[in-house]
DNA sequence: TACATTTGCGACCGATTGGTCTTTTAAAGA
DNA sequence: TCTTTAAAAGACCAATCGGTCGCAAATGTA
């Protein structure tokens, strides 16, 4: 009754890779059972096809994506702090994969448009959270006095999301971190010039 | 002798849009077959196999993206309009698409990255070349003193191309164009207050 | 140890994949 | 118009796709 468990954890913490460097279409029920080391078997045991695999990777992925950013901010005192926090956050997704492949979020949105409803209806809630929780961490910083008053919270978290979303596309298809370590430092000295009172 | 090429092109314009919207893996040769109206006989005496299609596709989307660039900046007089066209550029790929499902350049990129090497060859290059297209914009606008000397020219066309990438995924995620617009006007906002003298 | 239950194996399935090849059809050139 | 050449059709192919199921092995419980 624990051995099953592990299984379905190890089925899920495989395929969450393989979808998020493959995608959904190019990750094939055998690439999942080579990767387990798995037989067909093994694997339907625990799900009942595809797709549920790719939603409980997809599930996976995005808390902990969610969880780095919190403890990371968790960490932080002022508002600044953490506006930087998260810029790191997006940047340490590429260097210190939590799952390989860049942001699990924006892959499965990409990945999914148009060819995947349910999955694309899980990665745009996904992606507004995001938005959202940047959005308010900037709100925040407003009310405590740190960020400048005319600044548009939603505005800024746009940017900063689409920014450091777009680096890491250009720093995977070139495969290094050029690009995204430069988006970040830019992303920095925007909030130190713009932001900041 | 001019029939061949004419459905040569249908079956490269065809495809390049069914490549752009569910990607490469995503596209059957069925799917082509049903979207051109041709039989197998009919397409593969045109092409060898499906990747010389999806290389086809690429190279005339890519042709296009950058005829479009060229052509809106053929207009500008000076180098804070080229830029601000730019946008406008970014901003029409989702609005009045090229090719629909964004830009045929990013999108390949991302579905190619890890799991097609020589598709992600030529997305590598053809982002380089969109990063260095608009960094010669930049430049030229700060040799033509627009724009500050201290501003780095290349730092800013990754901003711009990586900001505007980025929140053209997060419209077609979300199914409008509220990002990709929201960007422009951000973008637009950051040369008037960053750029220009 | 004996038994019940869970877990995993792997042969098997129909459908679809990308691709080949022969035949038919249509268009060009003389 | 007649012949030559190009273009399209579609039957066919092996391999792979996602998925099923009966059975054996491992595991947990008493």
């Amino acid at each position: 009754m624990q051995k099953g468990e592990a299984t379905r954890e190890l089925i899920i913490r495989t395929s969450a890779e393989l979808f998020n460097t493959r995608g959904y279409y190019g990750s094939s029920m055998s690439d999942i059972m080579e990767a387990t080391g798995l037989k067909k078997g093994g694997i339907y045991n625990h799900f009942e096809n595809k797709d549920e695999i790719a939603f409980a990777a997809f599930d996976r992925s995005y808390s902990l994506v969610l969880k780095r950013f919190k403890e990371k901010l968790a960490a932080c005192g002022t508002s600044e702090e953490k506006l930087r926090a998260i810029i790191e956050v997006f940047e340490s997704l590429l260097t210190t994969p939590i799952v390989k492949g860049g942001c699990p979020i924006f892959n499965a949105a990409v990945d999914s448009v148009d060819v995947h409803h349910k999955l694309q209806k899980k990665a745009k809630d996904s992606v507004n959270t995001l938005l959202k929780y940047v959005e308010i961490k900037v709100e925040e910083g407003k009310i405590e006095n740190e960020f400048k008053a005319n600044i548009n919270a939603a505005d800024f978290a746009l940017l900063l999301v689409s920014a450091m979303e777009g680096a890491m596309m250009v720093s995977r298809v070139n495969g290094n971190h050029v690009a995204i370590k430069t988006t970040a430092s830019i992303m920095n000295n925007y909030i130190t010039t713009q932001l900041l009172k």
